[in-house]
DNA sequence: CGCTTGATGTGTACCGCTTTACAAGAAGCG
DNA sequence: CGCTTCTTGTAAAGCGGTACACATCAAGCG
């Protein structure tokens, strides 16, 4: 088939059919005073029998504020596609959007082309704003925004005056999760995380170690080797007498959980594990993990809110977000009495709870 | 802070660097034929320098076709959020968007909503085309794109001659399906679906019933209900002396094989369940999903190929895109050599494969 | 060598809407 | 009742490009 498009309607056509100037129109649509209330009806109406709506494209050409966001992703389609994180923001993003009139523009590209298309985006004036996930340290898009005097809101720990952030507050997150686990027996937690150059990785590990500290738990960190042979067997063998971790990806988590017995460990008998994400994937998985939930959607609003003032020439703080809140399922339980028995024969330890 | 917008620098400002008028800038960057090379090189060096590209919302006022993709997919957050097939269809088309300079734009949008949104997004010629996916029977969304005159593509089973279809092979992907399952000793074997109502499920209906006829395979229905208390446990207890299914849906299938022990059905052992799509959800789950991979990326990529023609104003015929691989992991056994013994208790009966 | 061509550019009229004057009649007022 | 002030509306100039028609000028040619 062919598009045949059938001649689009124009405001002149409107103004036409409502027997006044085109000014006029937009004037009643922009919600000018240069209009009486009765007229504007008329021109409403015969707006809407001809299905009209105002060019978005010509109303920014003519100096129409922004009404696009840009999320640039720099990430593989794997990594992109297994962090079940992206499906809630996107979904959280997209009902503030439609209730400003904005539309979210989305892509995934590689780091290498990241700041290219940045450029690119906003040269065009594609986007009127920018949204910034997976900020790393010294991330090079927050001089660039700045440089290009994009309205632009971080998701994650503030790293520069410049670029509003919105966070989800940790601190007493950490504080619950170590609660948890003490009260579970633990004493030697580790935090896992990938990703050691995102910029809240640094943040929550400070939070972490302080935490445990005021807790009495000794606490380590450990890497995520996602090039290792068998990921969740490597960081296993490395973890000593630790027997709880908390995993900042609950994809990472969950491969976890659901590979660990096979390598002979026992979840959460031997181990127990505590998800820094949740979502429908935690209680997937068996046993069904812990999670720490966030209130991505919230953050979603709140990032929308910032930017739109932002676009409206305002200013705009960083703001906290709070609402982390411990999802407790099966896959912490007590500690073992007697740690570090992550290679003894599965079948021969059952240590149950007490 | 407050944005602070540099004055932007326009095509004069570059048609002025280069020494020439603005004409010849716009022609040096389109590729028309009224520009020498060695000035084109020397304008695309001001604009460079400038860091100057062309106004998008410009150059489609003034008649230049789209480059704006419209994805409106009306689904609750929950429904979408937990489909791992959208992430894989995202991420799918953003590359071959990005490498026609496209951009996606991208809502969420409750059924009711729906037709409103593609009214308003290509009234204000926010987009230049639509992808249509998870078409339903007498999906409204045809007739309003033909009546729209907006170039759309359909993902899924073709359900109208006006809007081209990109559809996955699935002839021969029952046949290799029941093939497996037979020759495991799968004589009774059901088809799970949730949404009834979309148009590819009739079409895949009849071609499980087709294809299960071939190969003496008898074959069923069976919905998936998930307003259940427990949908998996109401599943399993309707589905007779069924010995395997088939789940039209990963999430659902990934859910089954989760919670079917725990119900008193030991998967693959007295089960065997096979996921129509694939992703690394089916990996994760144990036992692992046998699942049918479906060439999405490919799929995305020959949807954005059509759309593009369209735009352009030439034909477009409705493709096929092969390439349903079957993935055989865990979670599909020999089936038990007397049937219909879900329920009984789960640690009696442990048949091992012969 | 005069004239047709082809290659390169430039002027200018839009595209659809916003916006800043500015006009015209109604209303307020001393 | 003449003049100022609102109210309601219109005209016209852009916004930043594109595209068509036309101007140049050097080369090609009989």
């Amino acid at each position: 088939m062919t598009a045949t498009s059938p001649k689009r309607v124009t405001i002149s056509d409107v103004a036409r059919r409502a027997g006044v100037s085109p000014s006029a129109v937009s004037h009643a649509f922009n919600g000018r005073p240069n209009v009486s209330e009765t007229t504007a009806a008329r021109i409403r109406a015969a707006a809407d029998e001809l299905n009209w709506r105002p060019n978005y494209a010509s109303r920014k050409v003519s100096g129409q504020g922004g009404r696009s966001l840009g999320l640039v992703i720099a990430r593989s389609r794997d990594t992109f596609g297994r962090d079940p994180f992206f499906m809630r923001l996107l979904a959280g993003l997209t009902e503030p959007l439609a209730d400003l009139g904005w539309s979210l523009s989305l892509t995934l590209v590689q780091a290498d082309e990241e700041e290219q298309v940045y450029r690119q985006w906003w040269g065009e004036q594609r986007v009127d704003a920018f949204l910034l996930v997976d900020v790393r340290h010294d991330d090079p898009r927050l001089p660039l925004v700045e440089q290009l005097g994009a309205p632009a809101v971080l998701l994650g720990a503030p790293v520069d005056d410049a670029v509003p952030a919105v966070t989800v507050a940790d601190e007493s997150a950490f504080a619950t999760v170590l609660e948890h686990l003490g009260g579970l027996g633990h004493r030697r937690v580790a935090r896992v995380t990938d990703a050691p150059g995102l910029a809240h990785t640094r943040a929550r590990d400070q939070r972490f170690s302080h935490a445990g500290a005021q807790q009495g738990i000794a606490t380590s960190f450990a890497a995520w080797d996602p090039t290792a042979d068998d990921p969740v067997a490597e960081l296993l063998a490395r973890l000593g007498g630790v027997t709880a971790i908390v995993v900042d990806s609950e994809s990472i988590a969950a491969q976890i959980v659901a590979h660990a017995p096979e390598v002979g460990v026992q979840v959460p008998a031997q181990l127990s594990v505590v998800a820094w994400e949740d979502s429908w994937v935690s209680s997937l998985v068996r046993p069904r993990l812990t999670a720490l939930d966030a209130p991505v959607e919230e953050s979603a609003r709140t990032a929308v809110a910032l930017l739109e003032r932002l676009v409206r020439g305002e200013a705009a703080e960083s703001q906290t977000v709070s609402g982390r809140r411990l999802v407790v399922r099966d896959s912490t339980a007590p500690a073992p009495r007697s740690p570090s028995q992550h290679h003894r024969d599965p079948d021969r330890d059952s240590e149950e709870a007490p």
